[in-house]
DNA sequence: TCTGGGGTCCTAGGACCC
DNA sequence: TCTGGGGTCCTAGGACCC
């Protein structure tokens, strides 16, 4: 068996835990920016605010409804994230953390647990230690676990926050209740073309012929019908090394000169650089990107990206933002208003298992400037020690007006009590 | 005025090899 | 008139996830 752990409006959930009063009040957090809703809690659905909702188009109804607005707080989340994993890790040696707010725990050997309880136990040990309600769902592959995850998310009176598929009948009452669309796996394209052949529930979906599934959702949708007839295809992943590092923003204004640009995206390079060298790793490409503000029609439109394959493997973050300056050099074209940009690096090899080239190698004196400067960041804050070309004065910002404290990550933002 | 960011996997088709 | 066969590797683009 499977179990699935998901947090319940993870984000929402969070900013919640240190301010009781907004228990049961409508909450939502903005991605950055504070550009659009990326989490909503149950009351913020039930008003009828959609995922993705451009933050400036729903203040009057934010205002309306007393919706709670934060911006993300990302050193929040993370470090309530890895508390809610070092919980669960307690219930299985097999665990896949599967994104920030869920896990899936393989259940191997558990056959005289009763599994009703073990949901629950996780439940309550993960509320109690850590405050973030969660959903538990358990079944016999990853995929039916995710069908039994949303039954509980979707029904916690009746299901108590856990529910587990066990019998044959159980699995094929959920799929059928279960829509196409909202299927793991299926996005919109893939329920388009399934709605297009009549088949709109879950259940549908595993009596299409494999042929069918093969030919136009690739082999991951073959797999995905198997582990939805309760067939085990899909295995747990182990961690591995992260394959591209990617660095992008959106910016509060529109850009036009150059040598603005070149400043983001030398300092996207620095910060791509920089987890790479945490994970031990030299890149052997990247790719710069720019584009102009897609939503503005009115605006002449440019985007364009280039892949530079670099002459040596590095990760210092003065070559690779050398390269990704003369990519961005490029492409720029003068006349453009520029709203977006990114870096992404990626052909990885381990530090280790670099091979010298004849011609060029990287400069063997950066390996001891970048742990310098690394160190520097760690114990002084991130960017104390920039590159010349990044942004010297003037600290780059991006529009926070919501931002709660970090109450678990930094020592200022502590919560004070009152106790009388 | 204002619209996120960071990932993974798969396939088709072109370039290349002998 | 007429032009092979069997591969590998790489890349761009599309689809998906949270």
């Amino acid at each position: 068996m499977f179990a699935l752990i998901d947090c319940n409006n993870f984000y929402a959930s969070c900013e919640r835990l240190f301010r009781p009063e907004l228990v049961s009040q409508a909450i939502v957090v903005l991605s950055n920016n504070d550009g659009c809703v990326i989490a909503r809690s149950n009351e913020a659905k039930a008003i009828g605010i959609p995922m993705g909702a451009a933050a400036f188009e729903y203040d009057a109804i934010f205002k309306k409804n007393n919706v709670y607005v934060f911006s993300a707080n990302f050193a929040l989340y993370g470090d309530m994230s890895k508390r809610v994993m070092d919980v669960l890790s307690d219930f299985s040696p097999d665990m896949e953390i599967y994104s920030i707010d869920e896990a899936f725990l393989k259940l191997k050997g558990y056959d005289r647990y009763n599994m009703e309880e073990f949901g629950k136990q996780i439940y309550q040990k993960v509320i109690q230690w850590t405050g973030i309600p969660v959903s538990v769902g358990i079944a016999s592959t990853k995929a039916l676990a995710k069908v039994a995850n949303r039954i509980a998310k979707k029904y916690p009176q009746q299901t108590k926050n856990v529910f587990v598929m066990d019998t044959d009948v159980k699995r094929i009452k959920a799929l059928r209740w279960l829509k196409v669309e909202d299927i793991w796996g299926i996005g919109r394209q893939h329920a388009k073309k399934l709605n297009s052949i009549n088949i709109k529930t879950a259940y549908d979906f595993t009596q299409v012929d494999n042929a069918w599934i093969k030919k136009n959702l690739a082999i991951v949708g073959l797999r995905l019908k198997l582990d939805l007839m309760g067939i085990a295809t899909l295995d747990l992943e182990q961690i591995r090394e992260k394959k591209i590092i990617a660095t992008t923003r959106s910016f509060d204004i529109n850009y036009k000169e150059f040598h603005e640009l070149e400043e983001r995206v030398v300092s996207f390079a620095v910060y791509c650089a920089e987890k790479l060298r945490k994970q031990n790793s030299c890149c052997n490409s990247l790719l710069v990107y720019i584009h102009s503000n897609r939503y503005r029609q009115d605006l002449p439109q440019y985007s364009r990206s280039i892949t530079i394959k670099l002459p040596y493997p590095t990760n210092s973050s003065i070559e690779i933002s050398k390269f990704a300056s003369q990519g961005l050099k490029y492409i720029f074209k003068a006349g453009y208003q520029y709203k977006k940009a990114g870096v992404i690096i990626m052909d990885f090899i381990p530090k280790s298992e670099v091979q010298l080239t004849f011609f060029e190698n990287s400069n063997p004196r950066h390996v001891l400037l970048m742990k310098a400067m690394d160190k520097l960041n760690t114990n002084f804050g991130q960017q104390k020690i920039k590159l010349g070309s990044q942004d010297i004065k003037r600290v780059w910002k991006m529009k926070q007006e919501k931002l709660s404290p970090r109450y678990t990550t930094k020592l200022n933002d502590i919560i004070t009590i009152h106790v009388n």
